[in-house]
DNA sequence: CTGCTTGCAAAGGCTTTGCAGAACA
DNA sequence: TGTTCTGCAAAGCCTTTGCAAGCAG
């Protein structure tokens, strides 16, 4: 899969295939997010593009991350009740969790095997399984 | 797999076997998840706790959820970005959701099978498995 | 009595929205 | 020039918390 996008150019491609026009800001958070595989909250990826100097807003982080997320450029992961998070690896795979320390780690999904599933509610169309493993320190 | 508790004193007795002492509000919020099995957000918890007159306030039905959920006595499903659900079945299940609707349908555990997990990342515990399928209106 | 519970209101944290100005085609 | 995008501040939502009064054992 070709999700290591980096430089200024490629990444510009890649929003241009997924019909998002390619303006500064989202460049700048695109870089971000796809220069490898990882989780990254909103508040993290608002950080992390105004490490230098402050150059995008909070309101279009959060605009942003929602229209790269219906686009199908990352995917948004529902796991932890106090934010959502990014994952720039749109490939099917799952993820543990650690409540306790917030940590988010793949799964790959040749080790969890879903079968098939039971018929879908009239007039529903499934859009992704998610498997999350919550995990708690040792005790 | 006990989970059809209905009269006050049977719920009391749940209560207790979950080492939850059963006040009044406990009582009455218990009755009402533990009627049947159910998805409820805390909202709709506090709307049905107080059909009839108020009885108990917002920050009692939140911190009593929360109570609950940390003793077993039901699952909190972080499934939707914007609200947390309790589920009063706590036996091993999964869940359809449908983004559209807000809708929640049980998935018998028998319907997904869960192969072996990778080895778990160290000093933690898996504290249980939760697989969530998106659905969206068939267009 | 002593500690646990409740309830109100206020605070908190994350996300969305309204709207004016800027950028783009 | 018309449309889309950005950014600021304000608003919105769900949830938690501080604290005084109430209740239970």
């Amino acid at each position: 899969m070709m999700n290591e996008a980096r430089s200024k150019s490629e990444v510009i491609d890649v929003l241009r295939k997924h019909r998002i026009s390619p303006t500064q800001q989202r460049v700048e958070i695109a870089q971000i997010l796809l220069a490898k595989h990882q989780h990254l909250s909103a508040e993290q990826v608002l950080a992390q593009v105004n490490v230098e100097r402050a150059k995008v807003s909070k309101a279009t982080v959060y605009n942003t991350l929602g229209l790269f997320a219906r686009k199908g450029l990352v995917r948004e992961l529902v796991i932890d009740p106090t934010k959502i998070f990014y994952d720039s690896n749109t490939d099917s795979h799952h993820h543990f969790y650690n409540v306790d320390t917030g940590e988010l780690v793949d799964i790959s999904k040749d080790n969890i095997s879903v079968g098939e599933l039971p018929t879908l509610p009239l007039g529903t169309a499934a859009d992704g399984i998610e498997v999350v493993v919550r995990l708690r320190q040792a005790s």
